[in-house]
DNA sequence: TATGAATGAGGTTTCATTCAT
DNA sequence: AATGAATGAAACCTCATTCAT
């Protein structure tokens, strides 16, 4: 694209860098619209791009999910640990986070895709770690404090996150839909207020169903 | 029950008729473990029957799900009913509906289906509709008790309860998964009760907003 | 069917013939209004029987339309027969017979199928025979009573009728369609009249080309 | 002459478009073999193409089977425009014609298809409109000048035309086979010539009539 | 014997992935 | 390095044929 380039000593690594970026953020708006079953053929077009490119950059449509879920965990986490040093109140750190991977959740949706049973690869596998710990940190703290019930752990919550509706798509006529995530994430928090009341008699889940449920919800 | 059948001018067939429960049931099955996009042959290699046998009981896959969906919200609207005439609360009625259908949600889980645009046919419109009309009365209920936060409808709890993860598939090694449903179902009981704390800020949704969420979430 | 009608010798052997005198009868109908790719199922709804009876009294479609194809020929070489016994002219008997069979071309069409190429059965083949040696006679009759054109021959004549359009359906309004073949049947006899002015220039067809013909055209 | 390529924004690779016109030739000679039932799959063989490559140039079978007929007329049109120019007699004119479209008809067959009903393409529609209002003007031409009977129209014309019987295929042995088409155009020609002896008793085909006769025939 | 339910091969169509340009 | 044309496996669906009732 750009042969006549010659100072940089790797030439055209910004073009390349900024593809990789766009094709990343068309294919998370690509997915939310259309599902994961939406065609590569889809985010080329869209992106401008050849279907060639992408798979230049991506080996598979596979790698390319895997690529926007780091990308979103890693925002996730970096969140966490901000609010945790900005917020003075552990629950209003916990409400900032929370209203934040929801907003991901609902705007920059995973893609869904059941029944696919990869084993993610260990650069997913390794940020989903950091995330969990982060959130596991924040839990617990917001515990202690004693703003948070003390029957649910870090995995609870990020299946629970994973069970607001993800955003729907703009009326035909244009119209915007207001994302009624903003309103389940306040359910959902005054659910998790201390102490609770309704008993959660199924016990616990633990890095194990994490993962299953990554894998069979979002084959990640 | 059975919108693709003729008026049976003749009593179908005994087995026939036992084939069409099991096709259903063994769909159910497959939509759950695999998702929408699990393959027609995949749910005639496991009710061990030829695909046309289905294709015969059924026109084309859209119509076996809209089966699925029919009888899965009918026996929601028993369920409703009922638990309005025997429960003297209307908070345990409420609660008790619930946990039913986050059951069947859980366990017979709608296919999952994102980007599919089709009109759903009038039997699965009219249940639809009754369904809602039986929560809504259920709703309205338990909030004139007193007992449930006043800034939230039936839409709501259909969008909340249809987001609620299914159940995790059971471990490779066979150990069953406990359904984790159960768990979050109590928060979001919690989350329920009056009243709420955490502001509602986005406006409720409508009918509308419901038919496009099954739309574009389920394709129905 | 009739199972409490024991004097008969051989039993219900009048209701099998019957059936299969309008299973032939609504298969020509179906074909004619569908074409030869007009399913089985489709002549047993219209006949009101099952599709296990055609089969007991047809190994295969094929072997159906073979039958009805048996059938128009017979009546043809009745016609042709009958034609020159009560008709003095040889040109009337002549223009008798083609008005004949272009109507049986055009109301009771033989199936087209092309491309199948299986051996006609023995059956077709004798009938195919005797109907082009009677077609034989009465065109070498024609000719040599100096009314028909001599460059033509019998072989001729069958592939020229089979290049007279089949009846259209009827329109949607329900209005008859005239049967155009009557027209054009007069156009073709218009043209055989003796002398021709046009130059054949390729040479008459044989049996070889004609049976190449059925065999490509109507998979007979 | 491409209804289905978009306006051609970069101009395509030249193999892809000489892929499109082999796939054109290749489906003619399909079609014209095994009739309009022939698999795609065959189609991809005897092109030596994969069966995606058709499919990224023509949506569906049918846009396959519409190009085919649109060529076909534009051939025809153009060589009805030319012979007018060109030959001093209307007659020899409209012999040419005739000639030109049985070699047409006879070896780049419309694929026979029954029963089908879809309305055609605007495309389809456009060029066939042109097609019989330059037939009605040679038609009516050459009736002017007293060589042709006056009780028939251009309607007819097509009619018979398309109604002529596609060239045999080559015998097994090899040995080609003359287009007999040829033959029975001459004896279509004598019966066209003024003035006609055998009535037409039926009234003549509209555009009505046409379309219906294109619809259940070809499918078009 | 008659019925129509069940079968499964085969046809159309889609799309992830490869590769010539 | 980028493009998008080509590939072919796999999905949906139809129907000739078989076979249990």
């Amino acid at each position: 694209m750009s042969p006549s380039t010659p100072p940089a000593e790797r030439p055209q690594r910004a073009d390349a860098r900024q593809n990789v970026e766009q094709i990343l953020q068309v294919a998370q708006d690509v997915f939310a619209d259309l599902g994961y079953q939406a065609s590569i053929a889809e985010v080329a077009r869209r992106s401008g791009l050849g279907m060639g490119t992408i798979y230049r950059h991506f080996p598979n449509k596979t790698a390319l999910v895997e690529h926007i879920a780091v990308k979103v965990m890693q925002e996730s986490v970096a969140e966490v640990r901000q609010a945790l040093a900005e917020e003075p109140a552990t629950w209003t750190a916990f409400t900032r986070v929370m209203r934040h991977m929801v907003r991901l959740r609902s705007s920059q949706l995973f893609p869904v895709s059941r029944g696919r049973a990869k084993e993610p690869g260990p650069e997913l596998a390794g940020i989903r770690t950091q995330l969990l710990a982060a959130l596991e940190d924040l839990v617990v703290r917001t515990q202690h404090a004693g703003a948070m019930r003390d029957d649910v752990n870090a995995y609870d919550i990020v299946m629970m996150l994973n069970s607001i509706p993800p955003r729907l798509p703009d009326a035909e006529d244009g119209r915007p839909t207001a994302d009624l995530a903003d309103r389940y994430i306040g359910v959902l928090l005054d659910g998790l207020r201390a102490p609770g009341s309704e008993p959660l008699s199924v016990p616990a889940p633990g890095r194990r169903e994490i993962d299953r449920f990554f894998r069979t919800e979002y084959g990640l």
